[in-house]
DNA sequence: TATAGTTCTATACTAAAGTATAGTGCCTAA
DNA sequence: TTAGGCACTATACTTTAGTATAGAACTATA
């Protein structure tokens, strides 16, 4: 991948392109969406209902991000009373990787922190 | 490792330890700083002039942040004036990889953005 | 007719994160 | 002696993120 090689070279515009990943998983209640959704498709009340103490502004606002940044598809299916169901795009289920690595990194660093390293 | 697949069971403690990770880069500056460090040990005025609009409160606090994470170490340099700097722990430069998987789907991810995918 | 479920939205608020600006105490070189 | 660099800190402020609470608009079931 050069694209990556390239962007390795001048740090600004490393971190400029690191953003764009960032912003996928900031805000508090992001990463326990995805999660949730890893598990497979999922209607607005069983998310709310996963998620403890998150509000359903929060719930809405973060699905609609989430949305727009084509981590999350939102399928309407022309019942009465109308269901929705929220589940990953490609993108979003690859993101799982992306998380598996924070993950290893944390235990890792976790790790050494206890046992004191400071360098 | 055991940890982690243990840890994908059970997506309330997978989160968790994520935001362990997670913590380590929310920010404005947090990554701007650490991918400052990367090129080598830096002074606190050399991070400075690196960093465009940072304000000195600012980058002495994440400093602070990062350093009782564990991510960053200082070093004081008994001369007169006293001189100080800033390095990166073992921890922080292997960091570098989780950067760089992040880095590495955030690319992918924009190119299938425009491609218009919705799965 | 009342109750409850689904998928949210609206309004008002508080808390956390970040910015702006000035200044401290030390030193050296002109 | 004054100007400037170094490594910050202090105070006040603004902006962004998140919370609390209520309720809309629909329908099915008792």
């Amino acid at each position: 991948m050069s694209d990556l090689k390239s962007l390795q070279d001048c740090p600004a515009r490393y971190i400029l392109a690191l953003n764009d990943t960032v912003n996928v998983i900031t805000g508090k209640w992001k990463l326990p969406i995805i999660a949730a959704l890893f598990f497979g498709k999922k209607r607005y009340s069983e998310i709310e209902k996963e998620i403890p103490n998150i509000n359903p502004r929060m719930l809405s606002k973060e699905l609609r991000d989430l949305e727009a940044n084509g981590i999350v598809t939102r399928q309407v299916y022309n019942t009465v009373p109308v269901t929705i169901e929220y589940l990953l795009t490609s993108s979003g289920q690859s993101f799982k990787t992306v998380m598996d690595v924070m993950l290893e990194w944390g235990l890792e660093h976790r790790k050494n922190v206890l046992e004191g390293d400071k360098v």
